[in-house]
DNA sequence: CAATATACTTTGAAATTCAAAGTACTTTAA
DNA sequence: TTAAAGTACTTTGAATTTCAAAGTATATTG
């Protein structure tokens, strides 16, 4: 088993793992909070939460406020289970350092 | 500026993020070594370490040992640089859910 | 009502990832 | 001695992933 065994390939890209930050945090974040605090474009962060969301680690609410279209997501539990082992995963390769 | 800017695209991938933390704390490692503590293929290391080598984040050296080829890489000292940034971007965007 | 704005989705070109096959020896063993 | 297997990479290109431009749909503003 390598090193980096643990590190969970679809936390592994810088996006998600900022999309999953705000989301284990916030229960909640729409299409464009997200959009706004990652300073991606909107193409980019819909492939990726659709990642996400194929994986079963976030789920997606649309619904209509003001009578504009708006996308909540939210963490899964397991999502949040994934993500601390991701965490945990990449603190013990990076701890190894000191 | 987005809250996951300071994430370092190069290092932003298990593989790469692996041979850094090796190269890291241990001045130089083989392609064998490597190859064996990442449990990676051959082609697979060899396209990373290019990567990094291209940012001139680590240098390669080329020797025979034994008669057989060696090939030992090396963290630069921009590397180091890049790395400790690259930890403190992702500790502080992980922080944020304590 | 035309122009601009908001909130996404679709599309596909470009870049990246990855492993299979290739190269160049060396070692073992018949 | 020579054939087969092993070591240490490199090359290649198919498959996947990433990303932004363009598109869709509705709302607002002048």
């Amino acid at each position: 088993m390598g090193i980096i065994d643990n590190i969970n390939k679809l936390f592994d890209h810088r996006i998600r793992l900022g999309i999953m930050s705000i989301l284990v945090v916030n229960e909640n974040a729409d299409f464009t909070s997200l959009k706004e605090l990652l300073n991606v474009t909107d193409g980019n962060l819909a492939s990726h939460t659709k990642t996400l969301e194929k994986a079963n680690y976030i789920t997606v609410e649309k619904s209509f406020i003001d009578r504009k279209p708006n996308t909540k997501y939210s963490v899964t539990k397991s999502g949040r289970i994934a993500f601390e082992k991701h965490i945990e995963a990449l603190e013990s390769l990076i701890k190894k350092k000191k």
